[in-house]
RNA sequence: GCACUCGUAGCUCAGCUGGAUAGAGUACUCGGCUACGAACCGAGCGGUCGGUGGUUCGAAUCCACCCGAGUGCACCA
């Protein structure tokens, strides 16, 4: 029963909904429980608080917002509780709704509204489109990408994509490293194999044997480090022998860098390519703007930006150098003009970067001034999404056996052989193509999962075997669950794709899994505002665990089951299948019909 | 010294703006295939949430202090 102010309120807010959204039945039932919370006199700050229901007898959904109310208002919390409910219209969306412990509202969802729910079609997300600049990856060119490239890498390209999902214009920045003090000397140890006749292809074949060559140089000859020093400044300036080398090394770099990111899936190409090179000549122009401003002054030879606002207790301020003292700039200026490029040319509105943990103060102080600067207006959001670093077995940072840093193009190559071996210890029908194909799939697949389904913001510990295991919270228990599904749509001779059927919600797997589904769009919603992508992993496996369960206790294509039933089953798989491939391609991992 | 991050089952990890008896996986012990793919499912075992105080109806979560680990702190990126 709802009082009149309630029912004007309902129908407005509950025609909002159904107008600009996907079912999102948290989100439906929040504004229900605002509504009747406002009608019995609750104050409009008091939140309904909905969570899921955090055990089967708690119900699908729980409102835990009646006890802080009623603290608020000095009334037993049950009592309100009630108010709360007689004041509820959950007509043909809840079976069930009651009070229980000191007032909790334990909702229970009616089966023929989930139903209906998964009936509907997807409507695309209005809510308000943004362009997003998301900065990752970002390898430093000077040497081979190595594994601790690897998290930036997966985790930035999957918040892309989800972000692309939601309709958002998503601009990918990858700002690699092409333009420090390391490259005088590259390009000197370069001239050199070029002078002995060599091609530059081969000379660079191996990028980490190279670097380590000419660091060996470097500190060996006297004479060749004053040249490579000279070069980096021939370089800066504009030089065009020292600019031809540089061109012929950051090719080659640059077309490794591209290679792994073609074998890793990942959306990154040669358009996404903004080096710090290309902001050169506009880093003269940032510091005499900061200076201008009277943000950066001169201290100890070096123009230096002090930020009060990230002084430690003492007062001191934080310091950031834009300029050295030779004239020479560094990264901090580089980042700023390109934080100016994004705001004024690429129109961001939201600006992300995934960068290592340790970034974490060069990025505060990088934001800190560029909002001084007002390079970044207040509209504009700056965000460092950092992570930890990616631990060995023995919990310190993953390395070789002889402790050298793992490249990422063997990696990933042992990744796939270990998925390959695997696969042939089990009994697959696969022939030796298939076999190859799926391997890499599995193995590269396993490699991302491990990294985005542990939270973003801590170290983690690699563990082939566990990654490999095949069992537990995997992408190949999830691809597994991919494939059982598709195996009864070919033994139904049935194309999932097309397949359309009335559901019919009966056995609580059936419900449990139809609830699950309906939930993917609130995952992928908090996963675009906080940039944690374990909850997506975390999301896929419990689907895949739920149907798994399904599975077990309700027979589709076996004899017996009638038509209608097995029909809505049909459904469920087909809908279990494409949300997980849909999730599984938001995390950048393939699926594939048989393993 | 200062700053940031983190201490949850033997191990690897979840725990959403404070909510009910802290959850998964793994390991270990049982049970389930004349197969919609057992690379699976089910059950059991396993915890003083680093410690001590505080805030309140209620704390793994918020605050303070301590212990322990990691990382970063002016001319590399």
């Amino acid at each position: 029963m709802l009082s009149v102010t309630g029912n004007l309120q309902s129908e407005l807010i509950i025609g909002q909904i159904e107008e600009n959204t996907i079912m999102r039945i948290k989100e439906l039932l929040n504004q229900r429980f605002l509504v009747a919370m406002q009608a019995a006199g609750i104050p409009s700050e008091c939140s309904p608080t909905l969570a899921l229901g955090g055990k089967a007898q708690f119900g699908d959904y729980q409102a835990n917002g009646a006890m802080a109310a009623a603290k608020r208002l000095a009334m037993p919390p049950r009592e309100l509780a009630q108010k709360i409910l007689d004041n509820l219209d959950l007509d043909g969306i809840a079976e069930t709704l009651e009070i229980a412990g000191p007032g909790f509202i334990n909702i229970g969802l009616s089966n023929a509204f989930l139903a209906d729910s998964l009936g509907e079609p997807k409507a695309g997300p209005a809510r308000d489109q943004q362009t997003v600049v998301v900065d990752y990856s970002s390898p430093n060119l000077a040497k081979e990408m190595h594994v601790g490239h690897l998290r930036t890498t997966i985790i930035g390209d999957t918040l892309a994509r989800v972000l692309e999902y939601q309709g958002h214009e998503v601009i990918r920045q990858n700002h690699m490293g092409d333009w420090g003090t390391q490259f005088g000397m590259l390009i000197a140890e370069l001239e050199e194999h070029l002078g002995e006749g060599e091609q530059a292809a081969l000379a660079l074949n191996d990028l980490e044997v190279f670097y380590q060559q000419s660091k060996k140089h470097f500190d060996a000859d006297p004479e060749f480090a004053d040249r490579a020093r000279a070069y980096v400044v021939k370089l800066q300036s504009g030089d065009q022998h020292c600019r031809g080398l540089w061109q012929k090394f950051i090719t080659v770099s640059v077309a490794h860098s591209l290679e792994i990111y073609q074998e890793l899936n990942v959306g990154l190409t040669e358009e996404h390519v903004k080096a710090e090179s290309a902001y050169n000549d506009d880093l003269d122009t940032v510091v005499k703007d900061l200076v201008d401003l009277g943000l950066a002054v001169e201290s100890e030879g070096a123009k230096v930006v002090f930020l009060a606002e990230l002084a430690d207790k003492n007062g001191n301020p934080s310091p950031m150098i834009v300029q050295k003292s030779g004239g020479g700039f560094l990264y901090a200026t580089s980042d700023l003009a390109a934080l100016r490029h994004r705001v004024n040319t690429l129109k961001a509105d939201r600006i992300l970067y995934f960068i290592d943990a340790r970034q974490s103060l060069h990025m505060k102080q990088v934001f800190a001034t560029g909002r001084k600067a007002q390079f970044v207006p207040p509209t504009v959001s700056l965000e460092h999404h950092p992570f930890g670093t990616m631990m060995g077995p023995d919990g310190k940072p993953f390395k070789t056996r002889t402790g050298g840093t793992v490249k990422l193009a063997d990696f990933l190559v042992e990744a796939i052989e270990r998925a390959e071996r695997l696969m042939r210890e089990k009994n697959t029908d696969l022939n030796e193509t298939e076999i190859k194909a799926v391997a890499r799939k599995i193995g590269i697949g396993a490699i991302k999962y491990a990294d985005l389904s542990i939270t973003r913001t801590n170290d983690y510990v690699f563990d082939w075997d566990a990654m490999m295991s095949f069992d537990g919270n995997t992408a190949p228990y999830l691809q597994y669950a991919y494939t059982r599904i598709r195996s009864i749509f070919r033994k139904a001779d049935i194309d999932p794709e097309t397949f359309s059927a009335p559901i019919e919600i009966v056995a609580a797997e059936e419900k449990t899994l139809a609830l699950k589904l309906l939930q993917f769009d609130e995952v992928i919603d908090q996963i675009a505002a906080d940039c944690y992508p374990h909850t997506l992993c975390a999301y896929l496996y419990e689907l895949a665990s739920v149907y798994m369960s399904f599975y077990e206790h309700c027979p589709v294509v076996k004899a017996g089951v009638p038509e209608k039933t097995q029909h809505s089953r049909l459904q469920l798989c087909a809908l279990t299948a494409a949300t997980l491939a849909q999730g599984l391609d938001l995390l950048g991992i393939d699926v594939m019909e048989k393993m």
